[in-house]
DNA sequence: CTACTTGCAAATTGTTTGCAGACCT
DNA sequence: AGGTCTGCAAACAATTTGCAAGTAG
């Protein structure tokens, strides 16, 4: 996924606040929040600011190159670089970590609503809140 | 389920709020925000205030006969009584209904992740946006 | 009585917006 | 050059909190 490529294809500017939250979503091994996201672009470019990336991260969302999601009923929003939608997240109540599981779950629950209830399924988001491998002892 | 019964075993008052809010909660067939259920609350008692209706909704979630549910990453949160986690809301983008489906689909989901990876689901929140049989023309 | 609750208003938090200037292309 | 982007500061919306007064048990 190159961004430059991304851009230019909508005529976008490739500018600096847009490479470096695009660095540091890709760098980051896993879900952060604006404010944090914005915090490590800031130690590099102190000059950009937080509503750029607010801007620059709903405008990657458009693009689908990154991907919000709702961790916590309360939390504010975590982001990461896209991935498919039949990802599901597992949120450790001990380490707060957020683990990856794919499988073919959300793939059969989509083609159940659709075929015994008539729902079509556009987007489907399961977060499952529990206890990782390391913290469940 | 009783309101009542439920708040004196711990020792908590029935108050008005709390009444309110509770009925409010069960008449309602669909989700509510909390500003939604403050105005149905105030219009059968004005006195009752919105920050209220917030801390007797986190209240009742504490006590497991309400839940909170982010519907959409933008959006307030929603509410409505209480029910199991194997619960699935889908919501529509063409009327703004929300759905329950209820099937073995989280069941499955949660004895998988437990036996395969050891992680131990406590809570299970799947939201599938999409559209309705109605709105699927 | 007296601790739990509430109303009210002010404070927080997360996110968005208006606008003049900066900068990609 | 010319329209796209950005920084900044102010606006917003949802939710929370401090505190004195109210009330359930």
């Amino acid at each position: 996924m190159d961004l430059e490529e991304a851009l230019r294809r909508r005529d976008l500017r490739v500018t600096r606040p847009r490479q470096l939250v695009w660095a540091v979503l890709h760098e980051s091994g896993h879900h952060l929040t604006a404010a944090e996201i914005a915090a490590e672009v800031a130690r590099r470019d102190p000059a950009v600011n937080l509503s750029s990336v607010y801007r620059t991260l709903s405008l990657f969302a458009d693009l689908r190159l990154a991907r919000e999601s709702r961790l916590g009923a309360d939390d504010a929003s975590h982001w990461e670089p896209a991935h498919a939608d039949d990802v599901i997240h597992l949120v450790c109540a001990g380490c707060d970590a957020v683990l990856h599981h794919e499988g073919r779950e959300v793939e059969r629950l989509r083609t159940h609503l659709g075929e015994h209830h008539g729902f079509v399924a556009e987007w489907v988001d399961v977060v499952v809140h529990g206890r990782c491998p390391d913290c469940a002892a």
